[in-house]
DNA sequence: GCAAATTGATTCGTGTTCAAACAATGTGAA
DNA sequence: TTCACATTGTTTGAACACGAATCAATTTGC
C-alpha cells in the first residue's frame, strides 16, 4: 500500500513540476495527448481513453478551450456530439512537452530488468484481479443489505 | 500503466461503496482508523502517517469534527499544536466498520501465494525507487528553467 | 532578553474526481 | 407516426488534493 500510495504521489510531483513549466496538468497534458494520437472524437471517447467519468473531461476539456488548445465543433451526422480536437497551437504546444504522465512511469520502468518489468506486470495483475472480483462482492454486499 | 489505473480506481470503487453504506469516504475512514491505531496527535503527524499535505487533512478532520466522531482539543504543552484523538462515537462507529482502503488491497494480497506477494512488493520498490529519483531530477531540470 | 527564524494549523484558490440530475438528440417498437 | 427509451454532453454538489499565504506560538541566535 506505502509503494501504491508513493507511486501514485510520485505521479502527482511529476504532474505538479509539468504544471508549472508548462502550465498544463497532468489530466490536460494527457486529454491533448490522446487527442494527438488518435484524432478527433467526442467527449465520451475521450473520457473512456482516460479511464474517467465523462463529467470529469468536460471540465479539462473547458480548461484546454479556454486556452485555446483544443476545438469543440460540432458534430453534423449527430448533433448530440461534440467533435473535440487540437488547435494548431495545441499540437504546437505538444510537440516540445515532456511524455504525459504515463511518461515517467514508462521511464521508470527502463530503468528496470526485463525479468523485473514482467514481475511486476504479473503480479499487479494478479492483484488488480482480485481486488476487482472483491469489489464487486463488496457492490453485491452493500447493495443487499 | 493501466493496473496502476485500475488499482486506484478499484480502491476509489470500494471507497464509495463504504461510503453509500456507513456514511464515511476512503480518507476519512483511513484517518479514523490512524487515530485508533496511533492515540491522540496534531494534524501534523496525521497528515504525515497519510502521506497527504496537512491543508488536505484539515478539510477531513473538519468533516469528522462536524459528525461527532473526532474531538480537536488544546495541547497543553504547546498551544499551536490540537489534539485530535476519537470520541466515544468515533471508536464505537469504528468497531463494527471494514477495513479503511488499505484492507481491500490486503484482502487482495492474502489470495496471493507467499512468492507473488514478495515479488510484487521487491517490483514494486523497484519502480518507487526508480520513479522517485526521476522525479527528483525533473525538479531540479524544471527548477533550472 | 529580544529580534529573527521556524513550526503548526488554517485559509484561499485552482484543479480533479465522482454520482445524480438534466436537456437535447437519436432510435426502436407499438 | 408517435411515444417510450437510450445516448451524449453538461451542470451541480460534495469531497479530495495541492501549494502559497497567513497567523499565532515557539524556538533560535545574538
Amino acid at each position: 500500500m506505502r509503494n501504491l500510495r508513493r507511486m501514485v504521489k510520485a505521479l502527482e510531483a511529476y504532474s505538479m513540476a509539468v504544471e508549472k513549466r508548462y502550465g498544463l496538468t497532468g489530466p490536460q497534458l494527457w486529454a491533448l495527448w490522446e487527442l494527438s494520437r488518435s484524432g478527433p472524437m467526442g467527449l465520451k471517447d475521450l473520457a473512456e481513453r482516460m479511464y474517467l467519468n465523462p463529467s470529469t473531461v468536460v471540465g479539462v476539456v473547458d480548461r484546454l478551450v479556454e486556452k485555446g488548445l483544443v476545438a469543440r465543433d460540432p458534430d453534423p451526422s449527430d448533433r448530440r456530439r461534440v467533435s473535440l480536437d487540437l488547435t494548431p497551437r495545441g499540437s504546437e504546444l505538444l510537440k516540445d512537452s515532456p511524455h504525459p504522465a504515463q511518461g515517467q512511469l514508462l521511464h521508470g520502468l527502463q530503468g528496470m530488468s526485463l525479468k523485473e518489468v514482467q514481475d511486476l506486470h504479473a503480479s499487479t495483475a494478479t492483484l488488480v484481479k482480485v481486488m476487482e472480483a472483491e469489489n464487486l462482492d463488496a457492490t453485491f454486499f452493500f447493495a443487499d443489505g
